[in-house]
DNA sequence: TTACTATATAGGCAAATGCATATATGCAAA
DNA sequence: TTTGCATATATGCATTTGCCTATATAGTAA
């Protein structure tokens, strides 16, 4: 799937591993994230495929840099996973929540601790997401190649991670009181 | 994080591979979703390490089964995960966000169709989590040897479950209006 | 009788993941 | 001057995962 992810940013225009961790950091950390060397490792696989070719670009301040661009095979690829219809969800893996499950016998306020530091986290992402305008994502669309009707889809996924994010604020809410007012165990 | 799981379920009582996977679907599936085969290639691994000990044990109607034992060894390894505190949240991974994302010039009536298909999906999975009641999550947890204050956490997450899903459907909602209010492209 | 379903365990294998590490350039700060 | 940071690419490796297949028993349905 991160190979798709990949593919579509090169549909809009040529770019660096470099870039493409740039681009997803913050544009899809929301809902694909992933480190730099599954990014490498998944250019070197596209090539080896014929996705995408590379070449190695010259700079004189800051390292040679390595652009891949889509090729029509890699173009084709991307059309027919774009063209097949998800009929299924994506199963969940929150290792909050399995911790939380068998957390009955844990000290409840180290537990309180705990939930507060993700409201944090949560927090921050919420208003990373929130502070995101139409015109900022318009503006990254157009540094990517990508068009102000593409800006509009990727807004859409922004909503999706405000939207997730305001629900898990509110559900740690919900816990954290739940937890207070149940007194500690012994 | 799997094996935490198996050990959190194996700390409450002695269990077959194919328990476990019928216990996580009806009690993890909002937060952690797996396969019988990696259960049982998780089994071979805790017990190789010596976190859980096995014995067959034979059936008359159906076929023998290993039932597996935490050790004292897994009871410490259990408690070491459940007492170290989550510093980082749980980096998503959302197939359909991911192909919306690149979707501007997809058919839009084809769009809506599978934003519909996936509401269906998560509409099943909100009703599944709703009809769970309290008493019944207290009922499953005394057949597996935990307590009504085991079934209090247990509910919590089922109520994270509900929370996701009403949040995914109103995101689905919101980006089918989104989509009707937009001419077709071309 | 045959096929299917539920119960039960397990191996194979390719791909994906996570995380650490190595290398190198050029700039800015301490 | 040395340290750290941003830029840039890449490898190694163990573990996890996803998915498919094989095997076997017993009961039920066609």
């Amino acid at each position: 799937m991160l190979k798709y992810a990949m593919l579509g940013f090169l549909n809009y225009r040529s770019l660096s591993g470099y870039d493409l961790k740039r681009i997803m950091d913050v544009s899809t950390t929301n809902f694909w994230v992933t480190d730099l060397s599954q990014i490498y490792k998944a250019l070197k696989s596209l090539e080896a495929d014929g996705a995408i070719t590379s070449s190695v670009e010259a700079q004189d301040d800051k390292p040679d840099r390595r652009v891949y661009t889509i090729t029509d095979e890699g173009r084709a690829d991307l059309q027919d996973w774009l063209d097949t219809p998800l009929t299924d969800v994506t199963p969940m893996k929150e290792a909050l929540l399995l911790k939380m499950f068998f957390s009955a016998n844990a000290d409840r306020q180290q537990l309180i601790t705990q939930l507060m530091i993700q409201r944090e986290l949560h927090k921050g992402m919420l208003q990373t997401y929130q502070g995101q305008t139409l015109t900022d994502i318009e503006q990254n669309a157009g540094f990517m190649g990508a068009t102000p009707e593409d800006a509009l889809f990727w807004d859409m996924t922004r909503r999706a991670g405000v939207l997730y994010e305001e629900m898990y604020i509110a559900w740690l809410d919900e816990t954290i009181k739940r937890l207070r007012g149940r007194k500690r165990k012994q």
